[in-house]
RNA sequence: CCGCAGGUCGUCAAGUGGCUUAAGACCCUGGACUGUAAAUCCAGUAUUCGAAGGUUCGAAUCCUUCCCUGCGGACCA
């Protein structure tokens, strides 16, 4: 039986595990996929949660593709929906950057397949996929899962918006992904494809001659940096969409540590994050413990004190770190301080890599581009 | 193509001829206070109102043209 428990501990939930494991026992060749919009700009979750799972899964032998979704992107506005600068700079950035990331995680980049949708939109049996997935499920559900672009709801919609999630799922069973894989932000759009899969008719998901629900992995979402806004601080419950509103974004570059952020900047970002004393629920700082910290580097957090605040101590365990910051004896200050030197020495191969004219250059014109 | 509504700070939004050198809220920035952040309290942030013309002593507010957005209609009878 192959052993999936690693691969588990770096995703929070995997649909289809039965099948994932009775597929890999046989041997079977499986292909997997993480589709990411062309935007500019990676940040450690990225790195951390989906280099990680694209590290577990080589190691099991799944073959690992990352899709360049420049169509997507320009149907979700990003980088000006521009596909030549895409092309030019936006895609030529990001392979760096995943290659940064792979060696914060210890993934093989090489083994790692790049498709363009532009190159998979020339096909006419693509566009067939496409409607055999829209035929195969409703407006209205469309509709419910459009939040997988990261819009809020009462945002204005162009047709083209619609098409997004039922190209997703195109996607999917176009290129016989049999696992697809993505953040809990997309978890809908992979439903939808979990949906359609005994309907449809021009690719169904064969693996070994056999039709099968495609698996989805998806993976845990870091908080955001900033603090949650008073409504949802005031909840009792947090829902999924509550999460995925909190995550890191872009366009609030105090909630994310993105790659190409120096060491200074990365502390002065923790050290500005919100960390409510004694409080486990929505703290950034101790999600980013346990889901960062704990996963990669020495996988501890190293407290460094004056002996007045109770001197120095290492955490091996997230339990451990979390037991002692509910009762108030780990300040969020002294964590901070770890927290920060521990990301930064995690980050250190990707800064490294990206410490060099061509990448800087690169992610000016990004810069540039955005903010136009 | 026609009709209706609308375009004011990053966002929402007041203002419909002089009291506006454009209110307020949120965001953002700086400071105070906490051994962090948040909360709280101070301070700062549109010479400009989709664009161009025009009327007027005076316009974001009136007129003209154009551009853009939303909604509805028309075409098929």
């Amino acid at each position: 039986m192959p052993d999936i428990t690693k691969l588990k501990s770096v995703t929070e939930e995997i649909i289809g595990e039965d099948t994932l494991v009775r597929l890999l026992d046989k041997k079977s060749y499986l292909r997997h996929y993480i589709g990411l919009e062309i935007s500019g700009n990676l940040h450690i979750g990225h790195a951390v949660s989906a280099m990680l799972v694209i590290k577990e899964l080589q190691e099991l032998g799944v073959h690992c593709t990352i899709f360049l979704a420049d169509w997507h992107a320009w149907i979700n506005d990003k980088l000006g929906g521009d596909l030549k600068f895409m092309d030019e700079v936006g895609i030529p950035l990001f392979k760096e950057l995943f290659k940064a990331s792979s060696l914060m995680v210890g993934a093989d980049f090489d083994k790692i397949e790049f498709i363009k949708a532009s190159t998979i939109v020339d096909s006419s049996d693509y566009w067939a996929c496409v409607i055999d997935v829209a035929k195969n499920t409703s407006l209205a559900r469309i509709e419910r899962s459009i939040d997988i672009l990261g819009r809020k709801e009462g945002e204005s919609t162009d047709f083209a918006k619609l098409m997004y999630p039922a190209m997703q799922v195109a996607d999917i069973y176009y290129m016989q992904t049999h696992i697809m894989h993505a953040g809990m932000d997309q978890r809908k759009a992979h439903v939808i494809a979990l949906d359609v899969a005994k309907s449809l008719k021009i690719k169904p998901m064969i693996v070994d001659g056999e039709r099968i629900s495609p698996i989805a992995i998806h993976h845990h979402l870091l908080l955001g940096l900033t603090p949650p806004s008073k409504e949802v601080q005031a909840k009792g419950e947090v829902t999924r969409d509550d999460l995925t509103e909190m995550k890191m974004s872009k366009s609030k570059p105090m909630s994310a540590v993105f790659l190409v952020d120096t060491p200074e900047v990365v502390k002065e970002k923790i050290m500005k994050a919100f960390c409510p004393e004694g409080q486990v629920k929505l703290n950034p700082i101790l999600d980013w413990s346990k889901n960062v910290c704990f996963k990669l580097g020495t996988k501890t957090i190293d407290i460094k004190r004056k002996e007045e605040w109770g001197g120095d101590k290492t955490y091996t365990t997230y339990e451990e770190l979390e037991k002692d910051f509910v009762e108030k004896k780990l300040h969020p200050m002294d964590l901070k301080d770890a927290v920060a030197r521990s990301l930064i020495t995690i980050l250190e191969p990707a800064t490294k890599y990206l410490d060099n004219p061509k990448i800087k250059e690169l992610s000016e014109l990004v810069k540039n581009k955005v903010s136009r």
